[in-house]
DNA sequence: CATTTTCTGCGAACGCTGATCGCAGAGGAG
DNA sequence: CTCCTCTGCGATCAGCGTTCGCAGAAAATG
């Protein structure tokens, strides 16, 4: 009831077995969300998916929010963290950022939930990892911190932008381009008017947009302080 | 009915006139949304805070995602574009991202509205203001646009950051802070635990995050081709 | 001026949502 | 063996976005 769902124990011990748990409703949940979007995950259908009336999921989740928060660890928890990381601190911020884009790109609803909140046991893991990359830095702990944050802001950042352009032909693009177009026409925007006349495309950001951004973003950051030990 | 909000009349001549006006309508919802968020900007309540019944808001806007874009272009309007550009378009672009930061910290709900929706009339004169300091770049204009797109991507994560920390005394700070601690003391963490004993503070980021930070968030994108005309 | 057409305001309603309450019953704790 | 706590869950509440249909106003048309 008080604090967050990570502080709590699954079970106290006392009463009946539960029929089911955290983990199977997570994984319900995540396959609804993976299929139909962050929306569809009702807490009525998540609960017919698991074959119990509407009111049960209180039972295992305070409220809908704890829920989303326990789909967002664990599908962060799909990142592989076996391999020890190298001596190269930023190479393995920037392996670590591909694999958190992974994660987004196999579950497109993460780009939905509020960041900030869910900072479950698999995300502190991989924060662990960032840490442990960054030990070699003489920085503030509170400044690995924030630039943990910056890291996956930064994903998100790319993940999103990448998902923005994908299907030009789409109901939403063509009144986008019609709306732009409209506005070039009616004149008092020569930039604008210029750009869309413009026939030559973006040279393909492709596979590296993380590499060639997230070096610079953590520049950024650190620059100012940074050292190696 | 069909197409975007942008390119539908506001009233066509036929019928009698309307009591009320989308202006009228966009004022009263983000006022509603500054008070209580975005959550609160429901059709029932906006309808009611302007004196009418639920249905009649959806003769002015299609559906509440619609009313949203227009809330957000409404306060994209506050930029001032006046000040004519300078001959340094990298100063250019981040005095426009100090401007947009504004926006944010002013309307706080707009963190809420899902991005790549959403290019009124007054975000299409904030790109063309973008495109005009631009234009001594000799890049094709479509990597201008993506550009654009990422540095308004870079000020939501800078806002969304600095939102992130505001209040360690509040709850959901303290619950936080409270599951970190329990699972470096639970050991297996053991960059954690040196970071969480880690006493200094980060060097204050404070006004100038986004000057430090968008210029190499720039580069990144425009460092292959940057080349001045 | 008369008619037609189109638009407006709006009450009522539909289906959905997150969440609460209370009750019957199961099963560890002492 | 008794108690106390926890579970499942039907019923229910308040609120949501959205649709429908109707009465009436006003511009366009003849």
């Amino acid at each position: 009831m008080a604090g967050s769902i990570w502080l709590r124990r699954e079970r106290t011990g006392r009463g009946p077995v539960p029929e089911h748990s955290r983990a199977e409703i997570t994984a319900v949940a995540v396959a609804l969300a993976d299929a139909d979007g962050l929306a569809a995950v009702s807490m009525r259908k998540v609960a017919a998916a698991i074959g119990t009336g509407p009111a049960s999921l209180y039972r295992y989740v305070d409220n809908r929010d704890e829920l989303v928060e326990l789909m967002a660890d664990a599908v962060i928890g799909e990142i592989d963290l076996d391999r020890p990381p190298s001596d190269d601190w930023l190479a393995d911020l920037v392996a670590l950022a591909h694999a958190i884009r992974g994660v987004y790109r196999r579950h497109r609803w993460l780009l939905d939930v509020v960041p900030g909140r869910g900072l479950g046991p698999n995300t502190v893991d991989v924060m662990e990892r960032a840490l442990a990359a960054m030990s070699v830095l003489d920085v503030p702990a509170a400044t690995k911190m924030e630039t943990f944050a910056l890291l996956n802001a930064t994903v998100v950042l790319l993940v999103r932008t990448e998902a923005a352009v994908p299907d030009p032909t789409g109901e939403y693009a063509r009144a986008h381009v019609e709306f732009l177009a409209s506005v070039a026409a009616a004149g008092g925007h020569p930039h604008l008017a210029a750009a869309l006349a413009d026939p030559r495309p973006a040279p393909d950001p492709g596979e590296d947009l993380v590499d060639r951004v997230l070096p610079r973003v953590l520049a950024g950051l650190l620059d100012t302080t940074r050292r190696t030990r």
